[in-house]
RNA sequence: GCCGGUGUGGCGGAAUUGGUAGACGCGCCAGACUCAAAAUCUGGUUACUGAAAGGUAGUGUGGGUUCGAUUCCCUCCACCGGCACCA
């Protein structure tokens, strides 16, 4: 069943439209990489123009520049078209022009990452060619620009000074015609009065201008400064970037957004010179890299047959080891023997490919090659049963591109028909770097030496604020630097290894999830895991000293006294709080902090009973179970201390019991104009009446209302009561 | 520059749907035990003020919405991640 794989099979582009659409099925996925694939997908929706070049200066009447805009309504306030250093036109204008030739060299030398781009000062060029603007027929300079890629849409973008910034900042840089066209609604307003007392002209921008009264009328809009530059021709502060409403545009004018958008499209549709479009923001992935280290690219070029695949049987093809490194080039493009091949196809000579492919392409399908180990093909039946994975964790560095890489491979396996399966993760976790702080001393040349925070001691003063560091071994001073991602570069790596060895696995797997949620960066900080051992050194002591008591009966709900049932509940919120909090919310450190405020709890009730030796019981059943996915080992021990006999890990996660649940009462704070002044005790579900009486009998809470009046009363149950006076 | 995130005691962090800010832990202080130390246990620990009870302020900055804001909105600042070849 497997498809014929079609040309356009590899691009990424081509599911641009699935990759984003899919995101809305991905709930256990967070938001913030949701939000960033679809802003990197960036899908709009627009125009694209065909801007014909003037005849009587363009060296081919036949050119013309095709430009994308999101803008359309803006489009009779084109006075100049940007087009990238790469575009074919700028070629064509560099051959006879040494400089803008020199300045095609200057952009290509810059940066082109997008960062680099948008940073980098805004320059251009003339081209000395003209465009035609595809309404009015005026003749519209074609200017080079390094702001605009040609990587990006059609390498070609119509500006508007007047209503986008950057082209505003390029048109007052090189003195180029700024137009109004877009009022917005404050403006429009104040113009629509105007109107209605003149009446006899239709364009109600000349008609506010005409008068010698309109600056007093528009102030009160708050438009004043954009009044005075349309006065004298040109926008001068900022271009106006909102929504509004035309003016300056012919048979346009008037109209919103969206109905200029229509009406501007039909007429381009009408004429041939434009069409309504979407576009991408995302781009095609580029597989190759120029370097050795990688799955070499298994493709044979032939003069005769161009590019033609390895033959499957020939496959995977080996990167050669035996090879000699000569400066930075790949060894396997130095070698002149190694590509060196007959062609599968005509059996003439022919050449390997020598470029590897990018990293990101592996790392794109590892977990479904998981699923099947030793198939003959990528996957093979087994992925069906294992796909998609239930949960995957990495880091939110791959926020976008291996995991937009990660979804594209997906869809690429299943409409090639080896998995089934949509996307190929439900859930997703993006845990936090795990940082530490750095120590240096400076060296006379200003360099840094770098040392382990192993080696280091830290000072402090009486209040415990850290005021130095130092080294261990000779006891002078070092320099404390920032806390950082763990690198070989700042030496602040430390091995868990060492803190394994002295506390053991459990110890420091659960200091390593207490220390932060995972979604955050984790501190590793050697002076938080004694307290962590000492929690398992008191449950510990403390479940051995239950254990040691004589036997006892089952817990009978109904005969346990209050003390009891409070311990009792408090098990059963703590087992409701640890599944919510490692099922749904992903919070290891506040499931492990309640396990202690329950240990913290059951070290004071200390009564002997024999209901009071069943609830311990409970107690200490229960939290060896909520902590044997962090603790298996001391849990597994404490669990045969318990008297079972079978694994802890074979027993079925406890459950609240309802029951146990159930509260009498409810501590309420009570708050006068929103300031806490008092708690009260109240019965659960008594009548608001009831409340409001109980909370202004509070001795607190009366004292702060004394002889006011009280205006209202907010009771929510459960919660607070707020007297406002 | 753009997109996303973070900012709370001396420190790591908690407050889940707008409802008692600082849970839990570290550190620190005091006490108990001890000849002593370690370990352990008990109590305290946001700041200012006060003998105390208490009062006032307080969650990066400045504003706003609300009876009530760490939480929502706007502004700004700092830091972290990503920005398509980290060859």
């Amino acid at each position: 069943e497997k498809r014929e794989i079609p040309q356009w099979f590899f691009k990424i582009t081509a599911y641009a439209d699935e990759l984003l659409s899919e995101l809305g099925n991905l709930p256990g996925w967070p938001d913030p990489v949701k939000i960033m694939q679809r802003n990197w997908i960036g899908r709009s929706e627009g125009l694209e123009i065909q801007f014909a070049m003037d005849d009587g200066e363009a060296p081919n009447t036949a050119d013309s520049i095709t430009v994308f805009t999101t803008r359309p309504d803006t489009l009779m306030g084109v006075t100049f078209l940007s087009i990238a250093a790469e575009h074919s036109l700028a070629l064509k204008a560099a051959a006879s022009n040494p400089d803008i030739a020199a300045f095609i060299d200057e952009c290509r030398r810059g940066g082109t990452a997008e960062a680099d781009v948008e940073t980098q000062e805004k320059k251009g060029i003339d081209t000395g060619y003209f465009a035609v603007h595809p309404i009015s027929g005026e003749k519209i300079p074609v200017w080079i620009a390094n702001f605009v890629l040609m990587g990006y849409g059609t390498g070609a973008v119509m500006a508007v000074p007047g209503h986008d910034q950057r082209d505003w900042e390029f048109a007052t840089k090189y003195d180029l015609m700024i137009k109004m066209v877009i009022i917005g609604d404050a403006v429009r307003d104040a113009i629509g009065e105007l109107d209605r007392d003149v009446r006899n002209n239709s364009d109600p921008m000349t008609t506010a201008l005409g008068e010698s009264r309109p600056i007093d009328v528009i102030e009160g809009a708050g438009a004043l400064s954009v009044f005075e530059d349309f006065e004298n021709g040109i926008i001068t502060k900022s271009a106006f970037t909102d929504y509004g409403t035309l003016v300056n545009s012919g048979e346009f004018d008037g109209l919103d957004f969206r109905g200029a958008f229509d009406a501007i499209a039909k007429r381009l549709e009408a004429d041939g010179k434009g069409e309504r479009r979407v576009n991408y923001r995302l781009r095609d992935w580029g597989v190759s890299r120029q370097r050795y280290w990688g799955c070499p690219i298994p493709m044979i070029h032939c003069d005769r047959c161009g590019i033609v695949p390895v033959p499957e049987d020939q496959l995977p093809v080996i990167l050669p080891e035996n090879v000699r490194f000569m400066g930075v080039q790949s060894p396997i493009k130095a070698d002149p023997e190694w590509r060196k091949i007959t062609c599968p196809s005509c059996g003439g000579p022919a050449e390997r490919e020598t470029d590897t492919f990018d990293t990101f392409m592996e790392s794109s399908w590892y977990y479904a090659r998981y699923t099947s180990p030793g198939a003959k093909d990528m996957v093979d039946e087994r992925a069906n049963y294992w796909l998609p994975v239930d949960q995957y964790i990495g880091g939110i560095e791959h926020a976008i591109l291996h995991l937009l890489y990660f979804r594209f491979f997906h869809k690429l396996m299943r409409d090639a028909g080896f998995v089934k399966s949509t996307e190929p993760a439900t859930n997703l976790l993006c845990q936090g770097m795990v940082v530490a702080e750095t120590f240096f001393r400076e060296k006379p040349d200003g360099s840094r030496d770098w040392i382990n925070p192993a080696d280091v001691e830290i000072e402090k003063d009486e209040r415990a604020r850290v005021v130095g560091a130092r080294l261990k071994s000779d006891g002078e001073p070092v320099e404390i630097g920032a806390t950082e991602k763990m690198s070989k570069s700042k030496n602040n790596g430390v091995d868990p290894r060492t803190m394994v060895g002295k506390y053991g696995a459990d110890t420091v797997r659960l200091f390593s999830l207490f220390a932060s949620p995972p979604d955050q960066s984790l501190e590793w900080n050697e002076a938080g895991v004694e307290g962590m051992s000492r929690f398992l050194r008191r449950l510990w002591r403390d479940l051995h000293a239950h254990v040691s008591q004589p036997d006892h009966p089952e817990v009978d709900a109904i005969a346990l006294s209050p003390k009891q049932k409070t311990m009792r509940r408090q098990v059963h919120e703590t087992i409701a709080k640890v599944s919510d909090d490692f099922g749904r919310r992903y919070a290891f450190n506040t499931a492990i902090a309640s396990c202690m405020e329950l240990l913290n709890a059951v070290a004071k009730f200390t009564d002997m009973d024999e209901q009071s030796r069943a609830v311990r019981h409970e107690v200490f059943e229960s939290m060896v179970l909520l902590l044997t996915p962090i603790t298996p080992h001391i849990s597994q021990a404490l669990w045969t201390a318990l008297g079972h006999v079978d694994p802890v890990h074979a027993h079925a996660w406890p459950e609240a019991n309802e029951e146990a649940l159930r509260k009498d009462a409810v501590t309420l704070a009570v708050q006068v104009n929103g300031k806490l002044r008092g708690t009260i005790e109240a019965p659960v579900g008594a009548a608001r009446e009831a409340v409001e009486a109980m909370a202004l009998a509070n001795s607190d809470v009366s004292a702060h209302i004394g002889a006011s009046i009280v205006k209202k009363v907010i009771y929510v149950p459960g919660k607070i009561v707020n007297i406002v006076i």
